[in-house]
DNA sequence: AAGTGGTCTAGACCACCTT
DNA sequence: AGGTGGTCTAGACCACTTT
């Protein structure tokens, strides 16, 4: 074989042995050393590619225990999570807004939880594609954050990428009928099974809980 | 300022220096060889920590072009996409398996058009947390890769992650009503809303297409 | 106790892209 | 044309964990 010359080839070759079953799954591949004098580069090089792979779950890597194929390797997808605007944009329409109401007020008991302080700015905005409902915008903001914002024009998740992001927060999927309030907004019937994404967000404090709930037929693509 | 030891601290200096807006969105920040001189550290260092918060979207970086922090920065998510036994396990629940039915079909046009080759393995299996619907698996598979594997005790899901994993693919998450054979696989009324994944997968040849339908009210959590 | 991956360093060359 | 990130190298020390 010839000398590899780059971290990427590395780990084309080592995915290569990886799906011919040349390293079986369970079993313990050659360690760093050995695989940088077989390739003939170095061990920095070996290091990358054989890191890379186990970031995706291709690998197992341990000090003292080496580098093992997992009998029962766990993938990981990438979640892209753009800005509501700019992912309107990117499907060719015409990105519109609307806010629907901005109050204060008491959140539900699970929602206290989570955000500890009370009460909360609740805003509830609409986000159109080409004039048609996208998804509803449901959020709880810590009004110490938030002030005196007008979210008439910027929407919230907007307002917030560029101005409090950088965060920690969870993120998660589920599916729920729509209730009245989303059938008027997205315009489909009560019942309507939809999409939302929840996701709360914090830094030092709590700062935002969102659900994006988004209209009849949506798809979230994840990469890989 | 103390020097800096690990690319770790390197990243959160670099993390903290953004989110305190010292490096403003839009901004170009100081290349690689400045902060390695004004953090006592090798440029390979700064390297690791910039490239680290590239990835998850925190910074932009670019060839002659310097590293800029994103005026509307794109987060990302990473999904783990474990067996479904596994993650039953993991909820602390006892994980258990039925097939539904396993025949071959000719699938719908949208599939044909995804697998390429005709006709498929058509199968149905249900997926149970403590002895309760958990999700519904529904999958078309490539003949030609499964022959005469036996999935009365095995799921299709563990074989093809032990067996032809290592794939390239799409992932999706959609909602939808719950049909006749949903409502009866899952315990739930005909409309109940469902998240569901869809995934196909591929090496040199189409594998296998599924749709993995969630019992009511599951939700797919994703990390940071 | 010892082996293996994790990481740092210093220097170097290269590829890409903006100017 | 030149600046910046991308990467390789060779060597070194360290941290973890298994033996």
């Amino acid at each position: 074989m010839r000398a590899i010359t780059g971290w990427q080839e590395a780990r084309d070759e080592a995915l290569a042995r990886i799906r011919a079953r040349d390293w079986a799954p369970g079993e313990r591949i050659p360690d760093e050393v050995a695989l940088a004098e077989a390739w003939g580069c170095a061990r920095a090089t070996v290091n990358r590619a054989l890191r890379d792979l186990a970031e995706q779950g291709y690998l197992e890597r341990r000090r003292k225990g080496g580098t093992r194929v997992p009998l029962t390797p766990v993938r990981r997808a990438t979640l892209t999570i753009p800005i509501i605007r700019q992912d309107i944009e990117e499907r060719g329409q015409k990105p519109g807004y609307r806010l629907l109401s901005d109050l204060v007020e008491t959140p539900p008991e699970t929602l206290q939880q989570i955000m500890g302080t009370l009460p909360l700015r609740h805003i509830r905005a609409l986000h159109l594609a080409d004039d048609a409902p996208y998804c509803l915008e449901d959020r709880w903001l810590n009004p110490a954050v938030s002030e005196d914002v007008d979210f008439t024009a910027l929407s919230p998740n907007e307002w917030l990428v560029g101005n409090v992001s950088y965060s920690e927060g969870t993120l998660a999927f589920h599916a729920l009928p729509a209730d009245a309030a989303h059938a008027e907004a997205l315009n489909c019937a009560p019942g309507t099974a939809l999409l939302a994404l929840d996701r709360s967000t914090r830094a030092e404090t709590p700062i935002t809980w969102v659900r994006l709930t988004y209209a009849p037929g949506h798809r979230v693509e994840a990469g890989l």
